[in-house]
DNA sequence: AGCTACTCCTGGTAGC
DNA sequence: TGCTACCAGGAGTAGC
């Protein structure tokens, strides 16, 4: 599932293929992809504008344009769980789960890739308000480890439906979460308050470790969905401790990776390492 | 405030 | 072999 990982990865491969290009015409396969907008509205919005730069804020891919050198607006593209965003020459064939084809200046086309159709395209023009309320970025200024602790002790919820509020905190997914709190050594069930100052500096640590070494090794590909702009899968699946791991011992005291729900999301954890 | 349930989707797979 | 039922999950929403 793409988490702030992934799309890094996706902003940083596609950057180079996308800034400086004049986008043309556009073709839609699966209207819901484009939330309410009209395939026509879409069209008029793209067509002529220029991609002034490219940049990731939590999930979403932000791509600014403008128009005669004005801001022209931006579209903004959420992956969520199957999605895939790259760059084809034209006479390479859309792949059939291909749900939207932006052309490019240059003989080549922007594809959206969605077996399961959940991803979205928006456009806004002016660019504000067209995301929800977010949480800092954690590898961002303001998360610090005094805004973490303060931050918790505000919140009387369990700290894995927290720590995957965008609200709260930006773009980490189900999949870094487990991995952080076990890293972290905290219980997915401990209620946020009270996680205490040496418990919270840690938490703090392992989601900056944990999101910095992902984004190393361009992201984790653990089924056919994910992958780079390049096709190819990241490799932090490799490092998981966790995630996916039911079963397994753990790799930091050996006893065996426990799977629960938590918040209709399932959870691996590692009852000696993370005790409540 | 914070919980559960439900929706959107479909390829893969477990079970028979 | 072939069928069905169920699963994964990011985010939004409704209802309690």
């Amino acid at each position: 599932m793409p988490e702030l990982p992934e799309v890094e990865t996706t902003v940083r491969l596609l950057r180079p293929h996308l800034e400086g290009r004049v986008l043309g015409q556009v073709r839609v396969h699966w209207l819901r992809t484009l939330g309410g907008m009209s395939v026509a509205a879409f069209a008029r919005s793209l067509r002529g504008a220029r991609v002034r730069s490219l940049h990731r804020r939590a999930k979403y891919i932000v791509v600014e344009l403008e128009r005669d050198g004005a801001p022209g607006g931006a579209l903004v593209v959420h992956l969520r769980m199957t999605g895939r965003l790259y760059v084809d020459p034209a006479h390479v064939p859309a792949d059939p789960f291909v749900k939207v084809e932006v052309e490019l200046d240059n003989g080549h086309w922007l594809r959206f890739l969605d077996v399961r159709k959940f991803g979205r395209f928006e456009y806004s023009n002016p660019a504000a308000s067209l995301l929800p309320e977010l949480g800092p970025e954690p590898l961002g200024p303001e998360f610090t480890p005094e805004w973490l602790q303060g931050a918790l002790k505000q919140r009387r919820r369990r700290i894995k439906p927290l720590l995957l509020d965008q609200g709260f905190l930006a773009g980490l997914g189900n999949i870094y979460v487990d991995e952080a709190l076990h890293q972290a050594g905290i219980h997915p069930l401990t209620i946020a308050a009270r996680v205490d100052r040496s418990r919270s500096d840690r938490l703090h640590a392992a989601i900056q470790a944990t999101l910095s070494a992902a984004i190393e090794r361009e992201g984790s590909s653990f089924d056919r969905f994910y992958r780079t702009p390049e096709g190819n899968p990241g490799s932090y699946q490799h490092q998981f401790q966790v995630y996916g791991r039911e079963g397994l011992p753990c790799r930091t005291c050996g006893r065996v990776i426990e799977r629960m729900v938590v918040g209709q999301r399932g959870t691996h954890l590692c009852r000696h390492c993370q005790k409540r």
